[in-house]
RNA sequence: GGAGGUGUGGCCGAGUGGUCAAAGGCAGCAGACUGUAAAUCUGCCGGGCAACGCCCUACGGUGGUUCAAAUCCAUCCACCUCCA
């Protein structure tokens, strides 16, 4: 088996750095490093996912893009799937229990995460692992042997167990186990390094406790921070309707990084592109210099992370469509054409056309003048249109619209 | 086993018999403005009706009291707290 050869530890350790929380510690990285460079030994690198939430987004693509850090200078990733733990529940941040997936679930969820994945990692290197594979042979008698390494006071020294605890909420004993069993893993993957978010720290270090008292040399925890979501205020979750799916389409993907509020872009680029540090503050200095406009500056970083998911040319695409449809007021080249009688009045066409969702909020659209047709704006809610042979463009709001043949 | 509390529109949260389609906040939608689906300001924000008004449904479920109930009573359900 050949050799692998490795960037000088500078080198990584400046790539590995980028964008990230906690790195513990720095010292230990580089020995790690230095001894895989001679040994020609890649490092094992960890990362835990939980199987319940199959619908990745850019959030998520913050702790993949860390791990194809990894993988670019030629370490050892492993995708690790919770499958075992994930019929726990990671209480992190939560304040009530989580409900309890069951096997079936997680076998569904697991094909969908390969999916999604991919888009980011190398597919060739990727080692994908299920902690049920040790977790599932460890017995009653191995995970009590293993609760007797940790105890109360150490669990309790985190935050959220904390709270629900003085605040009288109930904290379920399996809970409690969920760290240990993470940082289990750790001991049967012999991770050199466990990555996660900075919500994850306390159970990424307790891995660490385990595998010292094992006398093994502990890993390395490196955590990444959590994206703030579209509303610029809320970390990204599918569930607060602030997320880019990873799945979405060129436009929505173009759109939405439109929609951020603008001091947010320099976040994003820094955790969602490649673009260069130096090169990043560069960018910041113009707009605030006005020699660059905050628009044109996000319209690049919309164009770079729809291009990632997709082709430069559909990024290119969703760019000019952008402009069409909010700087010239525009329809886009994919409006849907409805037929409509000429005795329907225009609530009802609205309606029916799904460009509003009730005759009263129809009704309302039309006062407050946000209904257009052909570009002139609706006046009369129940007017019907005129039968003709080409047809009408009726558009509602910014981004709504229908051709509407009438005959 | 006992005592008590809470349940309001997508969410949070006021409201203790009529003036309540229900304050306020968030989210959402729209308009103005703009380089943006940014920011800011303004308006809207249960449904039906050719419609600045009329009607219907709604405050955990059911059934009552009353001319009148989100508000009072009974009962059921759910969640929570305290005592044993």
């Amino acid at each position: 088996m050949n050799q692998a050869s490795f960037p000088p530890v500078d080198e990584q350790v400046a790539l590995l750095e980028r964008g990230a929380v906690d790195l513990i510690d720095t010292e230990q990285l580089r020995e790690k490093l230095q001894r895989s460079i001679k040994t020609g030994t890649p490092l094992t690198v960890k990362t835990g996912f939980d199987p319940s939430a199959p619908d990745l987004h850019l959030g998520h693509s913050v702790l993949l893009r860390k791990m194809k850090h990894f993988q670019d200078l030629g370490h050892r990733v492993i995708f690790l799937i919770g499958s075992f733990t994930g019929m726990i529940g990671d209480p992190t941040g939560k304040k009530a229990t989580r409900p309890q997936l069951d096997r079936e679930e997680i076998l569904t969820n697991q094909k969908t995460y390969e999916r999604q994945v991919f888009k980011i990692l190398d597919k060739e290197t990727t080692v994908i692992d299920y902690n049920d594979r040790w977790l599932g042979k460890l017995g009653s008698d191995g995970l009590v042997k293993l609760a007797g390494r940790y105890t109360l006071a150490r669990m309790m020294e985190r935050d959220d167990f904390r709270k629900r605890f003085r605040d009288n909420q109930p904290i379920s004993i399996h809970e409690l186990l969920y760290p240990l069993l993470q940082g289990y893993d750790s001991i049967a993957l012999q991770a050199d390094v466990e990555l996660g978010g900075t919500d994850q720290l306390v159970n990424l270090l307790v891995g660490r406790d385990l595998m010292k008292e094992q006398g093994m040399e502990p890993q390395v925890v490196l955590t990444v921070p959590l994206l703030v979501g579209l509303d610029g205020v809320e970390k990204m979750s599918k569930s607060t309707g602030n997320a880019i799916g990873l799945e979405e389409e060129p436009t929505e993907i173009f759109g939405k990084t439109m929609s951020i509020p603008d001091d947010l872009m320099w976040d994003w680029y820094l955790l969602l592109t490649d673009t260069p540090e130096d090169e990043i503050e560069e960018k910041r200095r113009q707009v605030a210099a006005g020699d660059l406009t905050a628009k044109a500056a996000k319209q690049q970083l919309a164009r770079r992370l729809t291009a990632r998911y997709h082709s430069d040319s559909d990024a290119q695409y969703a760019l000019e469509e952008f402009e069409r449809v909010f700087a010239q007021g525009g329809a886009p080249d994919d409006t849907a054409t409805m037929a409509a009688r000429p005795d329907e009045p225009l609530t009802k066409l609205l309606v029916r056309t799904k460009l509003a969702t009730s005759n009263k909020e129809a009704h309302r659209l039309v006062t407050q003048g946000a209904v257009s047709i052909d570009g002139e704006r609706a006046s009369d809610p129940f007017a019907p249109l005129e039968s003709r042979s080409a047809p009408y463009l009726i558009k509602v709001g910014k981004r709504r619209f229908v051709r509407l043949e009438v005959s």
